[in-house]
DNA sequence: GCCAACGGTTACCAAAAGGTGCGTACTATC
DNA sequence: GATAGTACGCACCTTTTGGTAACCGTTGGC
């Protein structure tokens, strides 16, 4: 539960007390990212989630997934039979989004062989 | 310190093991995010970064720019002068990574009113 | 009958992140 | 002489995050 400023709610995540660094803190987090970049148009269920994103756990996959949920980025689809089938899926919003995160986890991935060469805090040198 | 796998460096952040996780959990912390946001062109200092950056400890800032500096995001030019003088920079490599920070943070900036009106978590609810 | 799979929840505990206050050494201002 | 600003480092403590294991109820396969 986030307590909104009565003045000031100019976008800024500079500010400390500002929505938007609550959101940004929220969807900058460890498992939030993954979970947006790998949910691209498709649904995927809890099973596919965690097989996908290797080393989450089932606490962390639920938990973010809610806390997604809950800022409207990703709808989640209960089809309420039994066995449960439960689907999840990026909101309009949460596709929008997703371009600018998965922009930045490429960029990771393009540019991660530069970082770690010659990196003294990565321990097996890449060959060259 | 981070131990590279001998076999498998196929840049991949969904892999727990990958080189790449690792710097995007770097890449993606809490004062991560906004300090490279920050750091345009200009170069800053210490102070102008803690005022900058709302909410930020001494600590906390010089933890992350050491860390950003580890990975070659960022250069640290020592005046060597007293009262010391010391100015941050980012590198060609850290600039290029900060469009695509911006590109999110911005998103979030623009897109703070959808997220926040009429959504239960955000308590007091802003003006239509 | 037993076990795995589905999609979770809950309680308990460990680890990581982060805040606070203190100290450093020097300069400039009042 | 006292205070503030410069840029930190260190120790201590709290808060947050996250892992593990057990459990739920149902179905389908062996």
């Amino acid at each position: 539960m986030f307590e909104l400023p009565k003045e000031n709610i100019t976008p800024d995540v500079f500010r400390e007390k500002c929505p938007a660094r609550y959101l940004l803190n929220r969807v900058s987090g460890k498992w939030s990212i993954l979970i947006i970049d790998i949910l691209d148009d498709r649904n995927l269920r809890n099973g596919e989630l965690m097989r996908l994103v290797e080393g989450i756990s089932q606490k962390m996959l639920t938990q973010t997934l809610r806390e997604l949920e809950s800022i409207k980025l990703i709808t989640r689809h209960d089809m309420q039979i039994i066995p449960p089938h439960v689907e999840y899926e990026l909101t309009s919003l949460g596709k929008s989004l997703r371009e600018k995160i998965c922009a930045m986890d490429r960029w990771i991935e393009e540019n991660m062989l530069e970082i770690i060469s010659n990196n003294k805090n990565f321990s097996v040198k890449i060959a060259e």
